[in-house]
DNA sequence: ATGCATGAGGT
DNA sequence: CCTCATGCATA
């Protein structure tokens, strides 16, 4: 039995979407449902302009480029050797030591003006500007220095248990809710309430700074907390949570988890201070392919006109932007999920 | 703190 | 091939 507990208590009537929490600002479910539909008419009506619309997209960016500051040189297009026969699984390493050239970082900015409109030559989209590290004021705060990860095969039960949820009803806490009067409404629900997540999560960082932990030990020390289900997590993924870059539904199923890590941790230094963890994971080589600022403006450009383009046309911009068509691929992905993320990207 | 990537589970 | 949750590698 390693993955065996999902099975919400309650399951809920498939239907009524009561207005989970108060009008502050659009639900995530708003958001997805906001970005689902809109292709099929754009796809009709781009179908014969493919050139045009990609003409068109690139003046976009060309005149963005322009406009900016005009660099038109390409850094890196580095490969990425993947594991193919390398176990990826929790191999023992240690050393993650790698020396890296200063560079010549001369131009850093991270665009982020996507819009999620139903129609890309349509005018006017609120643009949503970049976030603002703005949490706790707490200069102290970049921890990120990572020396070791465990890393649990595929710890990813949460993963799956979301998955089988869905984005309906998810209910993993240890503790044991449940109750709830209310039926109808908010059963099996367990109050996805973001404002709490914020607070939480804002507050999980403060205290685990107290305890002078960093992002990537409260990662790894989630495994000794045996709770079934859960391994451990990167730095990556508790620093997404403390800023709150993850989909909502991601942050209500990270929350009971961390609070019962916080808790714990706290715990255990009031009376003593003992962290026995950390492990090693082993080594891997993933090359992270760096896509150039001017094909990064293209891609954005193509974005806000077709956020999901055809195979045919992802080839196409691949070829056009020189870059692997995986890449563009797994790029317009990822634009994709960032839209989604739980930060904010229209109101609050 | 984030960008690009992998993989499981679904269509 | 997509979505989602996550992670390695980096800036």
């Amino acid at each position: 039995m390693m993955s065996m507990n999902s099975k919400q208590p309650f399951s809920m009537h498939p239907m009524l979407h009561e207005p989970k929490y108060a009008p502050l600002h659009s639900s995530s479910e708003a958001i997805r449902r906001a970005c689902l539909p809109t292709q099929s008419l754009q796809g009709n009506i781009f179908a014969g302009f493919d050139e045009t619309l990609l003409q068109r997209a690139e003046a976009l960016a060309a005149v963005d480029i322009v406009a900016q500051k005009s660099h038109p040189f390409k850094p890196d297009a580095t490969y990425h050797t993947m594991t193919t026969m390398t176990s990826m699984t929790c191999t023992p390493t240690s050393s993650n030591g790698h020396l890296h050239h200063p560079s010549v970082l001369t131009s850093h900015h991270h665009p982020v003006h996507h819009h999620q409109s139903s129609q890309g030559l349509d005018g006017d989209l609120l643009d949503h500007l970049t976030p603002g590290i703005s949490l706790g004021g707490m200069p102290g705060s970049d921890v990120c220095s990572s020396a070791s990860h465990s890393h649990a095969a595929h710890m990813s039960a949460i993963n799956h248990m979301q998955h089988h949820h869905h984005q309906q009803s998810m209910n993993m806490h240890p503790h044991g809710l449940g109750s709830h009067g209310s039926l109808g409404g908010s059963v099996g629900d367990v109050e996805p309430d973001p404002r709490e997540l914020e607070s939480f999560a804002e507050r999980f960082k403060q205290r685990r700074i107290k305890l002078g932990v960093t992002q990537a030990d409260v990662g790894s020390a989630l495994a000794n907390l045996k709770i079934p289900g859960v391994g451990c997590l990167s730095q990556s993924t508790i620093c997404r949570f403390e800023s709150l870059t993850l989909s909502h539904n991601n942050m209500v199923a990270l929350k009971p988890i961390l609070e019962a890590w916080l808790e714990e941790a706290e715990r255990a230094q009031r009376e003593k201070m003992s962290k026995p963890e950390i492990f090693n994971g082993g080594d891997k080589k993933r090359k992270r392919t760096s896509i150039a600022a001017p094909e990064k403006r293209s891609l954005e450009a193509y974005f806000a006109v077709q956020p999901r383009p055809s195979s045919e046309k992802i080839a196409a911009i691949a070829e056009k932007l020189d870059l692997k068509k995986n890449v563009v691929r797994v790029w317009f992905c990822n634009q994709r999920q960032k839209q989604k993320r739980m930060k904010f990207s229209a109101t609050h």
